[in-house]
DNA sequence: ACTGAAAAGGACACCGGTGTCAAAAAAAGT
DNA sequence: ACTTTTTTTGACACCGGTGTCCTTTTCAGT
């Protein structure tokens, strides 16, 4: 018995059951020209062994690290830890870890100092939160250093394999819709950042179920923010502002919400009597301010997981699945308007 | 030239410097015995090329993998978020990475897993949030795996260099203090859970305080919750609910005292004029929270910088400090109390 | 039974570093 | 100048896998 404490290497392996390790190198990597009987005695003595194959090595040897990596931009910090657990639903149990990198998407060298991660790590491939999964110089860039890479969005951003998406524009119809389902007409939005795709998406979708009620929608019934909290005071104090101000607002973010929630009371204005809100994202504020705000969640684990899937064993059922339903879930900020 | 598009290894380095490939790797390992003018010579080489050592063939080699893991179990989202960009200042510019890992403490199995996990991997060192961090069969499973670690917590769990902690019971007793100026006198606490030494802590620092200012703590002013929404809810309205009831409510973390505005509310008892409230964490939700909350802060990130240090650079000015300050974040939600 | 093609398995170099230990060079001693 | 010692450096095996290519087996065809 030369078994010591030591971990079993694929030469133990290969000793054992009297084969080259080439052999089991075979097995491990699931060749098909193997012998059924072959295949059983490896795998009986990997079980019997414990053997479990160094990630070290293979990545060495293949020029491919088994690591995911997940870039990301803080957007909202529940969104990107929920995200981690998705990936970590598929990878259990994996030779597979994830590993994190918050990246600056203003600074100039973003792309430079990817690039340069990239090559180091080799990574077997990379998941893109957005808002710079939206960036097209970026995913080129994946493709030309050979790493896999799906990008998460609210559009197709590209094709299926690459891509996890939301259908965000179709659920903000669906906000609209409840809305004026409740009686609302003068409906106002607050809008994402130029160039993010998602406040594109939910501008749209906005204006398309607005449009679709024969509503208009003023100028003045359309703020912009930021994302963040302060530009959504400021935005919904800007929308309150006016002489003939919305009975309700749907703001695209819940950060921008609550800002929202905050302007109106500074202002006096009572949530949902006087003004109901909706947010987007479900991110814990929703549940947690007052009154508990309704908004759009998404099924950020799922999607995660199925992102980590298209990456690692791309035909996986749950790797096929590329838009998730985003869906408007009801809670105490919306009631209908008052009448004046 | 035989340079081709290829990326330079330790093989070109040694050929254009004229050394051996273990010169080359004494260079890189900063061993301090080579003549200085070979050192220069080979520096310049590696410059020149552009020359990186691939971090893959040095883990195989090695034993050890240029890889930090961040081992926690999902405590709060942004503090977590928090200390992955931290631990980012730190490793930025250097061959490491940061992998994650959420894990289950509830689970029989954690143990078992994350030796699986070690094993596998073969982290450089893992850093522990709370609560885990206060698990020692955690702790000396890494010693007895040879992996670095770094706890990270609210009391002297372990020597300095495997430790980063707040003084949580200190800034507790200043929120204590500062409630006190305010003239206040019936203080009561929602502890957090069983079993936390953080909680243990805070509930400490509020009992020294109290006692210092000769202040009474009967059973009705100390409630128990989990540090979840909801628990903080449901303390509060025990502890609002007696007939003496506190006119400021100290809650262990930002969610519970965010249940207990809720719990307030509901009673149509008016923050900050009717009761007074403060947290602990500075999360995202104190501030946008109505009225904005006071709460205590604590340095995550540089905590997070620190840590990391400690695990690959102990030498390093930055990962001297142990012991980081919480202090108190004042906004809104404190006044002096009712008169009555 | 014999031949040839296809299937299965093995030998050996290689991925890009590090550890060991001996050889070469430099410094010190007499 | 010639050892002896100490400091520097290099040759070579090794970490634990995979890729290439060649040999052996197996099996169908005649």
């Amino acid at each position: 018995m030369p078994e010591t404490t030591q971990k079993p290497t694929i030469n133990d392996v290969a000793r054992v059951a009297g084969v080259s390790k080439k052999t089991v190198s075979r097995v491990i990597n699931q060749s098909p020209l193997l012998k059924q009987a072959t295949r059983t005695k490896v795998e009986n003595v990997i079980l019997q062994l414990g053997y479990r194959p160094n990630p070290q090595a293979r990545a060495l040897a293949m020029g491919r690290n088994f690591l995911l990596g997940l870039l990301h931009d803080n957007p909202n910090a529940q969104t990107v830890l929920n995200f981690q657990v998705g990936v970590l639903d598929a990878i259990r149990d994996t030779e597979f870890a994830l590993v994190v990198r918050p990246v600056d998407r203003r600074s100039p060298d973003m792309l430079k100092d990817i690039r340069s991660f990239l090559e180091l790590q080799r990574l077997y491939g990379v998941l893109l939160l957005p808002p710079i999964s939206e960036n097209d110089d970026l995913a080129q860039l994946c493709r030309d250093m050979g790493c896999g890479y799906v990008r998460m969005g609210s559009a197709k951003l590209d094709h299926a394999e690459h891509l996890v998406q939301s259908n965000d524009s179709e659920s903000v119809e669906s906000v609209i819709d409840y809305l004026v389902e409740q009686g609302h007409r003068r409906i106002a939005i607050i809008q994402g950042p130029e160039g993010f795709r998602s406040a594109k998406e939910r501008f749209e979708g906005f204006v398309a179920a607005m449009s679709r009620h024969g509503l208009a929608v003023p100028d003045d019934a359309i703020a912009r923010g930021t994302y963040r909290f302060d530009s959504g005071l400021e935005a919904a104090n800007a929308l309150l502002g006016g002489d003939r101000r919305p009975t309700a607002i749907f703001a695209s973010n819940d950060e921008m919400a609550a800002g929202a929630f905050h302007a109106a009371r500074s202002r006096n204005i009572e949530v949902p009597r006087d003004l109901s809100i909706v947010g987007f994202d479900d991110s814990p504020i929703a549940a947690h301010i007052w009154p508990p705000m309704s908004t759009v969640g998404w099924p950020i684990r799922q999607m995660a997981k199925a992102a980590a899937l298209k990456l690692i064993a791309p035909g996986d059922p749950g790797a096929q699945q590329s838009c998730f339903p985003a869906e408007l879930v009801r809670r105490a900020s919306v009631a209908s308007p008052p009448k004046d």
